[in-house]
DNA sequence: AGCTATTGATAAAA
DNA sequence: TTTTTATCAATAGCT
């Protein structure tokens, strides 16, 4: 073996070569992650995204999860540097209001869930009805959001391959109506039309257009 | 030195070491992931907390960014719907623990409030929408269980106060019956009628039948 | 995808 | 915490 280089810290020249160290350092990255979590009780998160595009992920525990939980930090490091105020007093008070928030989400979810809805009054209940209705239709609406998009790709693709079928259709035809005009003029000689009219798109103008208009009334359908 | 063992893949129990390992691995996790996006040309983000729930993040680029991105990019299969109604009153009252509940938590208003939608499948926003379904349709028998119970307690009192009313209403009737016949017995010694027959409720048999009929007639309500 | 020489990471100790 | 050093672990370059 030739003596092993100690690796330069830029880009790897040679496509191949860097999709090769990708991998492998992609998974030692990932294994090394964790470790982590493993032995330090930590929960890790990673990301990356490989210059393509292809997105690959590990996380110790719950991805949403993690990032949720890190907005959350980043919301109260926010809070933390504002009112430059005894760092201790925050740490209660970060403490206190996480625990507070606990409580107040864990009894609207529940109230939500219609779990646990004594002790409501009338009126709150109509306003968790509320919430409720307000929600299912941002949910619903999303949903169908979701399936529009999904049958619209689909419409896309049917029309594409309809298109496609629509053109090998003329294509045959021309072939056809060659043919028979080939068969029918007796007194020609000996052309090989047929292949040279697969090739050549510019048939005579009324072979085209008659051919159009059959397929038109034989496969109608709607484009968007 | 003494001879370095290989490193076992459990927690750490010694907690000062424990520390100082998470910070050495920290920083080569740190290191290693830079290397690869330098080398590779690839994007990387890491997450981590500590287990006192402290955070630390490293990225390539952007860590907003890169979250944005991953949004858009991952299609999500993840847990959404596990049916974590059992609430569980978790003993533990460690910073991490908490923020992480707290993070789940908000994730699962803010998704049945469909703020965040993002990345969610057909079939997990379905999941999604028979959920709040099934706590609209709770909220709102309870509301209907509410409002029949207020009712109820409204025709009670009702009642009552109807059967005060008419008891209040026969006493008048014997008074201005015992006043009538006071007038029309002409040759009668002069006794001061009036205040005796107030505080005496025994009136003849037949008056006190004939006025009963009455009210009964004149204020018809049907009891439960 | 496997294989090693070599670099790189890090556990334990200071 | 950081440094040192002996050791283990990762991986670059080759098949």
């Amino acid at each position: 073996m030739m003596v092993r280089e100690k690796v330069q810290m830029k880009k790897i020249d040679n496509a191949s070569a860097r999709k090769v160290t990708f991998s492998k350092r992609r998974r030692g990255l990932f294994k090394k992650a964790e470790e982590l979590s493993v032995l330090c009780d930590a929960d890790v998160a990673v990301i990356l995204f490989s210059s393509n595009g292809k997105l690959f992920q590990y996380s110790s525990s719950s991805m949403e999860e993690i990032l949720e939980r890190r907005n959350l930090h980043s919301k109260n490091l926010e809070k933390l540097n504002q009112p430059s105020l005894e760092l201790q007093l925050v740490e209660d008070t970060n403490y206190a209001n996480l625990s507070k928030e606990v409580a107040e989400r864990t009894l609207q979810l529940r109230r939500l869930r219609g779990e646990e809805l004594r002790g409501l009054s009338i009126e709150e209940l109509h306003q968790l009805e509320k919430s409720l209705e307000a929600g299912l239709s941002r949910v619903v609406a999303k949903k169908g959001e979701v399936i529009m998009n999904e049958i619209y790709h689909f419409e896309e693709k049917e029309a594409k391959l309809m298109e496609e079928n629509d053109k090998l259709r003329q294509e045959l035809l021309l072939i056809s109506n060659a043919r028979k005009r080939t068969i029918g003029d007796s007194g020609d000689d000996g052309e090989s039309s047929e292949s040279t009219n697969i090739c050549n798109s510019a048939g005579s103008p009324e072979d085209y257009e008659s051919s159009g208009t059959a397929l038109k009334l034989g496969l109608p359908y709607s484009g968007r």
